[in-house]
RNA sequence: GGGCCUGUAGCUCAGUCGGUCAGAGCGCACGCCUGAUAAGCGUGAGGUCGGCCGUUCAAAUCGGCCCAGGCCCA
């Protein structure tokens, strides 16, 4: 048997059909770091004069390693980085990290101990400087191998000292502008360690405390009982007072209010023997009424009205022992867990108090000393401890008459991590950028509404925040963080007059040595003689601040962007509404009057397969650092794409392997279109337009649509359309048709003939357009194929903008027209390959070119297959097709009706002639010409004669 | 508890203003091919559209309640 298979053109390529990614990636992160690609694409930028696009990069923190969100966050920015360079941009990408602060300042601890104890705050500031500096350097390796793009030479960090001293510039902006107010705060107090406590130094242990009902005596009677709806018509007899609850008795000196829920129902209560009081009348929750009595052991009392508690806003109580009217205000914080209903407020002393006494402009009072001792002025208890002053507080109580019971209680108290003792909660002087003072609050909302946020329900988020949110308090009291460099004058509590400029000459001295230039700057040097008249603040910022006004420090800097910092783009997790969107917003208003992003979109919290949070008591993590290792960068990059990212985004194994599936037939459609284009070299064998064949038109054409809605959806940010648009086409379009049907035409026509070579001119078009549809998402893989490409190219793939499909068609209504009729002519063959399928499981035919076809067809139908001519049978994959006008369809035809109603009837049957042992139809003319008695007539002009002509398929 | 958001086949996604049997690809099952072969082709089976109650002649699509989950607060 003679073998023709050098007669024909079996495609060939290098390109390897599995990516092998964990093993190649890296030599392509070697060649673009070698090529330095993105310096490439910025200078090609400068030289072509592209318009800028900037995407600004929110800093992740400088501690530990990155988890998947870090990735998904990350690799959204690339995709939309790379396909801006493709759309024509300038897409700098400036990479950040947010390095003060807390988080780090207890890692360095847990080393070196306690800055000012085990080492001086300079050397601490210094070990905390190389331990962020090392954590940059680990998740920069993690973000490079993710395959980002960016100036990672040159990234930003929050603790770069130009960053730094632009902080303090900034700050001293927003000062010049009337933003910062002097006020205070109750936080975590440790009175041996006689300082402040992050959250963090917190630790929450069983406490027994006293826990004591108060009585506040309502001061007008008849205005309470006028807001009551009465029982019985009586109103009952004796004084009225509201009945409070509290464990820590130390803080009623600070009381400013009695809080009650407004949405809860009171009851006033005529008890005439609690303990052995006179007749009197006391109000609580009725929730909590019999639990109250019980707790009293009162058997005989009976309510003699009722009302809401918000009926009892703003009515006067008695403060229990000082000369002190204080009001009845409204919190929802207010609940029937536990007491009376009734909550007494110290905003002096607690989170909620400070919160709602804010609301109602309430006195932060705060009597207790750095000690935890009462100041001096104190009545009754001054220089009392506090915890040794609850016992003479309830004296005092019970002395007035006041106490309605005591007893003590064990519960869940917050600790010093330190110390092991309890801690308070007490107000200390700090800063605060004022929501309202210079109109802040009212300016951002009006750039919430200039700002774009996608998805929209962003922009109300946004908004319901910045409505409630308190002043910013801006100062914190830790080491690792940029000062808050001011000098207040002592007398007076008032900033130096000369603030504006003592700040920007703080600022120079940062930008040569960091913040110590401030910390260790001896005030004399700035004020000279009148330096002993100030106080200098060693207060730290908020490092919410720090990476807040990266829109100054790293837009405004940088050269070649307009000179006012406003990003085209924020993009981050949708926590950062509260966060850096937020700070952002703030600081950039405060400073200019101005959002610093036009747009602002949004991704959702990565979840595991049953849409659950991820984490490590859940044993639900996925790490990246995993998959890139297993899987390659490229399955990551790909499964971020398929994942509508506004919602959670559930990662699993499933998941996964899904994805790589995907991955593999995208891999291998490309690979495919590599080797039928084995030997061609578009500039000397590329087909005209005019000359194409019509399947290679048709293809030409669903190409180009496609590619116009992936550069689209790539502009929309909708990275999963284009992920299921490009596998449909990969599977669909290409695969189950387009490709299967050329190989025919591929392998059997001669090499140079124009059959071949049309074809092989639209399998170069997709191609070229296909590998940069991938390149932003599978950016390793579309440059694995890039070097395959046939052609003189660059180096990158990235280098390029969208390839400029040929338009095949005279115009779009042609085009329409040309589409349509193939729509149909691919039902038909749907229709065929049902009846093909049967006669298979029959056991009739194994290939469906070991079969024939008969079609009884309307008149349309027949007409539109009948300009195909004998090419019909190749685009139905048949060793024959014959086509009659319907008359009477054999009884084996089965029926169909296309969606354009057209209507057939469709026979098949086992082929009856020998198979060509060349091109594998089976035809009557098999050994015709004696030289080659095992080939069809076709194959014997296209082994030895002028070749056969293709016009349609 | 509050604000914002999500819930369509095993997986990832479509389903415009409520109206032809709820779609696609993958996966799965079965078959074919062996000239894309750790590939390719064909056929097929999978869904109470989270649940309940309403509005309507008609609801995945509108309204209410509930359930599950996410982010941010409390």
């Amino acid at each position: 048997m003679a073998d023709y298979k050098d007669t024909l053109n079996l495609p060939h390529t290098e390109f390897p059909m599995r990516g092998n990614l964990p093993k190649r990636e890296p030599e392509f992160l070697a060649r673009w770091a070698k090529l330095d690609l993105y310096g490439k694409l910025r200078k090609l930028a400068r030289k072509e004069g592209r318009p800028v696009f900037e995407l600004h990069d929110g800093p992740p923190y400088a501690n530990g390693e990155i988890h998947i969100g870090h990735a998904v966050n990350k690799v959204l920015k690339d995709f939309i980085v790379k396909s801006k360079w493709l759309s024509g941009f300038d897409a700098p990408y400036i990479p950040g990290w947010d390095c003060h602060g807390l988080p780090i300042e207890l890692q360095v601890e847990k080393t070196f101990g306690k800055p000012g104890v085990d080492l001086t705050p300079a050397e601490f500031r210094a070990q905390c400087r190389k331990y962020a500096a090392s954590q940059v350097e680990a998740q920069k390796q993690d973000f490079l191998r993710l395959g980002v793009l960016g100036d990672w030479q040159r990234p930003y960090l929050t603790m770069d000292f130009h960053y730094e001293a632009d902080i303090v510039r900034a700050l001293g902006r927003i000062i010049e502008r009337g933003h910062l107010h002097k006020g205070s705060k109750p936080v975590h107090w440790c009175v041996d360690c006689g300082s402040a406590l992050a959250e963090a130094e917190v630790e929450y242990e069983d406490k027994t405390s006293p826990a004591i009902d108060v009585r506040f005596t309502v001061l007008d009677e008849e205005a309470l009982m006028a807001r009551c709806h009465h029982v019985e018509g009586h109103e009952g007899n004796g004084p009225v007072s509201v009945v409070i609850w509290t464990t820590t008795p130390w803080t009623l000196p600070a009381n400013q209010a009695v809080a009650v829920n407004p949405n809860l129902e009171y009851a006033v209560v005529q008890c005439d023997g609690v303990g052995d009081h006179v007749p009197e009348r006391l109000i609580l929750a009725e929730a909590l009424l019999a639990d109250a009595m019980n707790r009293w052991d009162v058997q005989d009392y009976h309510v003699v009205a009722y009302c809401k508690g918000a009926d009892l806003e703003g009515l006067k109580v008695q403060h229990p022992f000082y000369e002190r009217e204080v009001p009845i205000i409204l919190g929802e914080h207010v609940t029937t867990e536990a007491g009376t209903g009734a909550v007494h407020t110290a905003p002096g002393h607690g989170q909620e108090d400070f919160t709602v006494g804010n609301r109602y402009r309430l006195k932060v009072d705060n009597p207790v000393g750095p000690d935890g001792r009462f100041l001096p002025d104190t009545p009754l208890f001054a220089g009392m401890s506090v915890f040794t002053a609850n016992d003479e507080i309830i004296d005092v109580l019970k002395a007035r008459n006041q106490l309605v019971h005591a007893e003590s209680i064990r519960h869940s108290y917050p600790h010093c991590w330190r110390h092991k003792t309890p801690i308070i909660f007490r107000a200390t002087p700090q800063w605060f950028i004022s929501m309202d003072q210079q109109g802040l609050r009212d300016a951002a909302l009006r750039e919430v509404g200039r700002t774009r946020w996608l998805p929209e329900w962003g922009e109300a988020r946004i908004r319901a925040m910045l409505e409630n949110r308190p002043d910013w308090c801006i100062s914190r009291q830790r080491t690792w963080g940029v000062p808050i460099p001011l000098f207040v004058h002592k007398e007076t509590g008032k900033l130096h007059p000369r603030t504006a400029e003592l700040v920007e000459q703080v600022a120079q001295r940062i930008e040569q040595g960091g913040v110590d230039a401030w910390f260790e700057l001896d005030p004399a040097e700035l004020l000279g003689p009148e330096a002993p008249d100030y106080d200098k603040i060693t207060d730290t910022l908020d490092v919410w601040f720090d990476s807040g006004v990266s829109h100054y420090a790293v837009l405004h800097r940088r050269e070649g962007v307009a000179h006012y910092p406003v990003a085209n783009l924020y993009l981050e997790g949708s926590d950062q509404h509260r966060g850096w969107f937020q700070s952002s917003l703030l600081t950039a208003v405060a400073m200019y009057d101005r959002a610093p992003y036009r747009s602002v979109l949004t991704h959702g919290f990565t979840v595991d397969a049953r849409g659950q949070k991820m984490s490590k008591s859940r044993g639900n993590v996925v790490a990246p650092q995993k998959v890139v290792d297993r899987l390659g960068a490229d399955i990551l990059r790909l499964w971020v794409a398929a994942t509508d990212y506004r919602a959670e985004m559930a990662v699993s194994d499933e998941i996964l392997k899904r994805t790589a599936d995907a991955y593999r037939r995208i891999r291998n459609t490309a690979r495919y279109l590599l080797a039928n284009l084995n030997g061609f070299d578009p500039r000397k064998h590329a087909v005209a337009p005019a000359d194409l064949l019509d399947l290679d038109r048709w293809i030409l054409e669903k190409t180009r649509r496609l590619q116009e809605r992936i550069v689209l959806a790539y502009a929309d940010y909708e990275f999963h359309v284009i992920y299921q648009e490009l596998h449909n086409f990969c599977a669909v379009e290409l695969g189950s048709f387009y490709l299967d049907i050329i190989k025919d035409r591929q392998y059997t026509t001669q090499r140079d003939s124009r059959a071949r070579r049309s074809a092989q001119t639209a399998l170069y078009h997709v191609a070229e357009a296909l590998v940069r549809w991938l390149a932003p998402i599978l950016s390793f893989t579309a440059e694995d194929i890039w070097q395959f490409l046939p052609g003189k190219r660059n180096e990158s793939v990235l280098l390029n903008t969208w390839h400029d499909l040929p338009t095949v068609f005279a115009d779009a209504g042609q085009a329409d027209r040309a589409l349509a009729d193939w729509d149909r002519i691919i039902e038909v063959r749907d229709a065929v390959n049902k009846e093909l399928e049967a006669l298979r499981v029959a056991g009739g035919i194994g290939s469906s070119l070991d079969a024939e076809v008969d079609l009884h067809c309307g008149r349309e139908i027949l007409d539109l297959l009948e300009t195909l001519g004998d090419e019909l049978r190749f685009v139905l994959i048949t060793s024959d097709v014959r086509l009659y006008l319907v008359d009477t369809p054999p009884p084996e035809a089965q029926h169909y009706t296309l969606s354009s109603n057209d209507e057939i009837w469709v026979a098949v049957a086992p082929s009856p002639h020998p198979k060509c042992i060349r091109c594998w139809h089976h035809r009557p003319d098999v050994g015709a010409n004696p030289k080659h008695p095992e080939l069809c007539g076709r194959c014997v002009e296209n082994v030895e004669g002028p070749g056969e002509t293709r016009q349609h398929a």
